[in-house]
DNA sequence: CCAGACGTTGTT
DNA sequence: GTCTGG
DNA sequence: CCAGACGTTGTT
DNA sequence: GTCTGG
């Protein structure tokens, strides 16, 4: 699954790949992105593209209660089209892409019990990629509440030994740009939702400083020794 | 009919 | 909003 | 995903 | 053990 991710690049790295006006107050480093927090996703709407800030933790229009964002962090690929709190976005096109260029995966240990050990995983050249994503805006009292949910396949070769989900890595430009394209039918996305290459990508452990999502400094990030 | 859930992962 | 369970 | 709380009454 | 919040 994804659970937790960075988006570390600077800002105008990201702006030289995905060409996009931004609707962000400020952009910063972010090393320990955590659900229910606001990340940057890119959406397209009336043919232009914006990065806006979006809530993770995908609210369903007809929720009464927006806690059960809470628990819709993640979507299942394969049955996304039918499960009741993603399908009506399924359906209406509304897809964004998570920007991203690591995400963190914990693997528990071979024994079975102890702690489990934090891994990032991120592509090999270490340019930032975008997470297959749904969207929905939910009206509440204080305006509108604008949250995703990012979607997960069985693992590649590099993710298996560490767990079995993955998130929907769209790295590549033809991907995402139709996978933002509100006019392109859903029908035509679903090739683009297994896992990604594992020899373009790198995995490798990193300190338990990533656990507590409080701790978002670099050092998440910082490669240790198996 | 109404009430209550609506999810994923992992563990047993 | 829609489906499942009672 | 992990971390942290998990309760009530009464008082400020 | 399980739920909630980040």
């Amino acid at each position: 699954m994804c659970g937790r991710y960075a988006l570390s690049i600077e800002q105008q790295e990201m702006l030289e790949i995905y060409v996009a006006n931004l609707f962000l107050d400020d952009w910063r480093s972010r090393y320990n992105i955590a659900p229910t927090q606001e990340a940057p996703v890119l959406v397209q709407k009336d043919g232009e593209l914006g990065i806006r800030p979006f809530r993770w933790g995908l609210v369903p229009f007809w929720a009464k209660d927006p806690s059960i964002g809470n628990r819709m962090i993640n979507a299942r690929s394969e049955t996304v089209a039918e499960k009741p709190s993603f399908r009506t976005a399924w359906k209406h096109g509304r897809r964004c892409l998570v920007l991203a260029d690591a995400f963190y995966e914990w693997q528990k240990p071979a024994s079975g019990k102890g702690p489990k050990t934090p891994h990032a995983i991120r592509l090999a050249d270490e340019r930032p990629f975008g997470l297959a994503g749904l969207w929905e805006s939910w009206d509440g009292e204080g305006g509108e509440l604008r949250t995703f949910t990012i979607l997960t396949s069985e693992p590649n070769e590099l993710l298996r030994p560490i767990h079995n989900r993955m998130p929907v890595i769209l790295g590549d430009r033809d991907a995402w740009e139709a996978w933002v394209d509100p006019d392109v039918p859903p029908g035509e996305l679903e090739e683009l939702l297994g896992p990604y290459r594992p020899e373009e990508m790198q995995a490798y452990p990193v300190s338990t400083y990533v656990n507590n999502p409080g701790n978002e400094g670099e050092e998440c990030l910082r490669r240790v020794p198996d």
